[in-house]
DNA sequence: CAATCAGGTTTGTGATCACAAACGAGCCGA
DNA sequence: TCGGCTCGTTTGTGATCACAAACCTGATTG
């Protein structure tokens, strides 16, 4: 197998990269609203580069549906549909299942005893109200599973589709989180995982999604679709536009 | 459900959209070699425009994995592996399984005449040896049974999925789809539509595919990474240089 | 004869500019 | 009061340029 070649190469300096970098990010965690529209310019501004290394940034998160282009003008958080998001619960459940599969099939002991320390990480964070690192955590231990995999293209393919869900995610919280469904499905993910049993991994992994992604659907239609999105251009037109720092690096 | 919005927008008439497509096309009909290496100005110059819309175009497509960008310099066409062909296999397994299920669900008589008539196209083209009509209408039939599935979101991951494995479908001909395997499973596929039976449209699609890439795979080591790849560098350094025609649109 | 080093050349990167299309605020007229 | 028009502004697009890093070729040296 080759060695995974990473969708964000650290080793990538190049100010579209650290664009791209900051845009994901924020997307990631929840600081854009779907519908809000951002212009190259503003985007440009905010982190003190030309448009030139924004544009390819921009139109990579396009390309990867974080962002979709209007067919006038700029760019947008994609709106939350119901549809869409059960389209992507339907292609989530089949697609991490199969890596979940994977992963169960090539699990040694050290990897399932990484998984557990990041699952205490969780818990800390979410006993604390910590939802930012919470969040983050979260997306680690899923990201960890899947790695373990070894599928260079699947996990790109996952990415991708997260990026996508990431907007959409803050409204877990803090009711959804708060159940107690999220730390047994990890206790028997990594029990899975250590008796290398792959339809049982599959089986969590699917519940979890099917779970996580029915209870934002059924929020779709009441939310996120309601704000028609403020412009956020290049100018600072109006009063305050702090809505999301947006560091280089 | 909301209208298909389309990856290639027929209505995009910049020089961006009009070289994606120019390249998309040359390597869905497998125009490239994989590992072959293509440098930003050699493609403006065949095309006739400025570096620009050159490499957005490209950049979208590194995004979308149907070129690597070496660390160093330049991008190629991802060079084939026996792992990567295998990898590629069971995403898209899991994922057109996917689509064929809900396009069960959904399937009208006029949409399967439809099917119907690709199906024959495709066994005229093979008739007549014309293997390149023969490929493209093999495209036509899976993607116009994936679209009656009315799902955008998965409809744009097969998409990507197709750009990543068309490099390598070159080496199914002759041989390979000379066997009776394809006309048969279209049948099959058409009938299960036809009773709305989603786990046999699966099963059919799955099986399809797996075979296919079994084969592809098994071909991997032999073929495709002998070549070190000619560099197709920007001026025509060496006497020829028409590899591969470019046209725009 | 092979490894190294120096030169010129190729190549991606980022900034800047010109331009046309889309936008939006304000005016006008019904 | 409201709908349509206009003109200045905003915004994406594509071309061009400067530059540094990577590459290639050939001479030099051990």
């Amino acid at each position: 197998m080759a060695p995974t070649r990473p969708t964000r190469d650290p080793a990538d300096t190049s100010l579209r990269a650290q664009v791209y970098e900051s845009l994901r990010q924020a997307l990631t965690a929840g600081r854009f609203r779907p519908g809000q529209k951002l212009t190259f310019r503003f985007v440009a501004d905010a982190l003190g580069v030309s448009l030139t290394p924004v544009r390819e940034a921009l139109r990579r998160l396009v390309a990867e549906s974080a962002f979709e282009m209007q067919p006038n003008r700029s760019v947008r958080v994609p709106p939350m549909t119901r549809a869409k998001v059960l389209e992507l619960r339907d292609i989530r459940m089949a697609v991490e299942g199969l890596a979940a599969e994977k992963a169960a099939a090539n699990a040694t002991r050290q990897q399932v005893a990484a998984l557990r320390r990041t699952a205490l990480e969780i818990a800390a964070a979410r006993s604390r109200g910590d939802s930012a690192t919470d969040r983050e955590k979260v997306r680690e231990f899923h990201f960890a599973l899947y790695s373990i995999a070894e599928q260079p293209t699947l996990m790109r393919l996952i990415e991708g589709l997260w990026l996508q869900t990431g907007p959409y995610m803050n409204l877990l919280y803090p009711d959804f989180v708060s159940r107690p469904r999220g730390p047994q499905m990890r206790a028997r993910v990594m029990r899975a995982l250590q008796a290398h049993d792959a339809p049982a991994a599959r089986a969590e992994i699917e519940d979890d999604i099917r779970q996580t992604l029915t209870y934002v659907a059924d929020l779709a239609d009441e939310q996120g679709n309601i704000r028609p999105a403020p412009p956020l251009a290049s100018k600072p037109r109006g009063t305050f536009r702090a809505t999301a720092s947006l560091e280089l690096h």
